[in-house]
DNA sequence: TCTTGTTATGAAAACGTTTTCTTAAAGTGG
DNA sequence: CCACTTTAAGAAAACGTTTTCATAACAAGA
């Protein structure tokens, strides 16, 4: 197989080395002729550009860095998987950057990244998309970067946000659609975007159907298993019990599986549960547990569309995207039986 | 900031461009008294090598692929974790490649992948460390590769594994140690070399014991949740029923915990259950699942190490290493009760 | 017609390395 | 002590692009 680089394509074409470097890189003032000339000749030659020569020169690396704070394996991977689809769409690389942002090195580590930048631009998932030091770190060092559903929205670089609010009303309704007027809700990690969102939704369900918003069907969770354990086992065991449970995601969903069957209570019949995030593990569950699902690799394919356009400096009008979530029901919803 | 580069080192160390590089390469017949000048002045400058050019001129890309094909979430995440500690240590770049070996357009995208490779290798995981066809294909077109756990060894290049007999044996002689003499076993894919070394370790560690091998306690799944189900089901139905079942993996594990709710057999109490992998999972369900763990990210990283030896042709002796599994206690399993 | 300005094109420099080539110095054997 | 080989170091070429610079062709204005 011949070797096919810039100057062999020009030999084809019969022009100059620049005038081919001129037609890929679609620069304009070049002759219709000569750009079919290369045209043709980058067709028959089967020339892939080499990036790292052009990197070198144009001080660039075709290369994305993927940013999250492992949350969930399978939320990691769904990014991963649409951050690539565009990635590779754009003959663009990617890099993925995980990280625990509980971690005592994790500011290190960001900074770390920061001070060694080398790739062309970031894409930061929640709860990172969250933290004002890193994204400011950022823009101090003039990095481009998007973000994934950030609560911060000062700022005028894009993002893409997911309709956590509007999955949290429409569930809500749905249950109270099903006779549940004590719908008891575990709220999120304590500041995060979703849990506020989601929190939010639930709230204005209640409010739009006129039924009473009763503080004492709601517990401060915070996204992991244990801490939904605490609430289940708090809201299941009050005089004042809740027929449905709505946990904010579904690790505190399958806690209140735990409980449930620790009390006796049958799922469906005798509690209602839902969840959030529609994880692999709801198939799991039994039975099958009623979630909602995030466009998340959507969302990421989105969110690096938007950063590669950013970086292009391609007319960039639409800063903030919006993605709706689906509810999936299951199995683990019924209807009021008192 | 001053940029740095190889030309700004050698002219405050005082010696040509070719010695610094020279020095930055190890490459033997370089005086002492240079080296160390070189040394000094690469500290005080805090050069870093520019590996775009570096790759550009020595034809090599100082990245690695990792290919897998997407078996568990948290399987994934874990092998990248491994993977990527081993790269950055060594200052490499990782490319990951998913990739679905049951779709249609599966060994299109592997062709598509070897034709245009670009990086210096490639870190093959399981299943795909089994295919032969994508092997051939490697050392056909001479790209560097290790694999984790494949099952044809015949090949002289470097991989790793696990002791999925060994940790087979042990947990099957755990659940003799507690009385069990009727074990149900629920069997992986077919074909698959994690099938059937587990099943192998079952079966030995019976025959150790002295315990009669009875086929109608096996079942052939799949690994699936859904495969699970059905085995699961087939067991418990069955006259002969198992006083615990071992699942080839947690997930069909799950499906057991699913089937004997269903049947309203207490876990622990009237049924054990044990599973294999320790997916994060393991942890939601009710009662906790006695598992195995695998040192998924020891293995990538070692992986990693191997292939990075392998390119730069140092000296490689150990081709195979195995890594033990260690057996996770939870509350699945209890004492025999007739 | 002559200058001036604009434009498309090719030649050549540049990016930061590695590697080959050249040369001066040092070592070796007769 | 001379011819010859070996060695270490610097100069320069090479990697495959992009970008700057020079120039030829042409149009426009006086």
């Amino acid at each position: 197989m011949e070797k096919v680089n810039i100057k062999s394509v020009a030999s084809v074409a019969g022009v100059s080395i620049a005038s081919v470097s001129r037609v890929l890189n679609k620069k304009e003032n070049v002759n219709p002729a000569i750009k079919a000339k290369v045209e043709e000749a980058l067709k028959t030659t089967g020339y892939r550009r080499n990036l790292q020569a052009s990197g070198l020169r144009a001080k660039h690396s075709y290369t994305l860095t993927l940013l999250y704070s492992d949350p969930s394996p399978s939320y990691v991977v769904d990014l991963q998987k649409g951050a690539l689809a565009e990635c590779d769409k754009q003959g663009y690389s990617l890099n993925i950057f995980p990280c625990n942002h509980r971690n005592d090195d994790f500011l290190e580590r960001i900074t770390d990244l920061v001070k060694h930048f080398k790739n062309d631009g970031v894409v930061v998932a929640p709860p990172i998309s969250d933290m004002a030091e890193v994204i400011n770190l950022f823009e101090e060092n003039d990095i481009p970067y998007t973000r994934i559903s950030p609560y911060i929205i000062e700022s005028e670089r894009p993002s893409v946000f997911c309709n956590d609010y509007g999955a949290a009303f429409d569930m809500t309704t749905y249950l109270l659609s099903l006779g549940h007027e004590r719908i008891g809700f575990i709220k999120g990690t304590d500041g995060h975007s979703a849990s506020k969102n989601r929190f939010q939704g639930y709230k204005d369900a209640l409010f739009t159907q006129r039924i009473e918003f009763d503080e004492s069907l709601v517990e401060q969770g915070g996204f992991s298993f244990d801490t939904g354990e605490v609430c289940a086992r708090r809201l299941l065991k009050s005089d004042n019990k809740p027929s449905v449970i709505f946990a904010s995601n579904d690790e505190m969903a399958a806690a209140v599986y735990k409980v449930a069957a620790q009390l006796k209570l049958d799922i469906p019949n005798n509690l209602s549960v839902v969840g959030f995030d529609d994880t692999p593990m709801t198939k799991f569950l039994w039975p099958a547990l009623t979630t909602i699902r995030q466009p998340i690799a959507t969302q990421a394919k989105q969110a690096v569309n938007m950063l590669l356009n950013y970086i292009n400096d391609k007319s960039n009008e639409d800063l903030q995207i919006s993605f709706d979530c689906e509810l999936v029901l299951r199995e683990s919803t019924s209807i009021y039986r008192p």
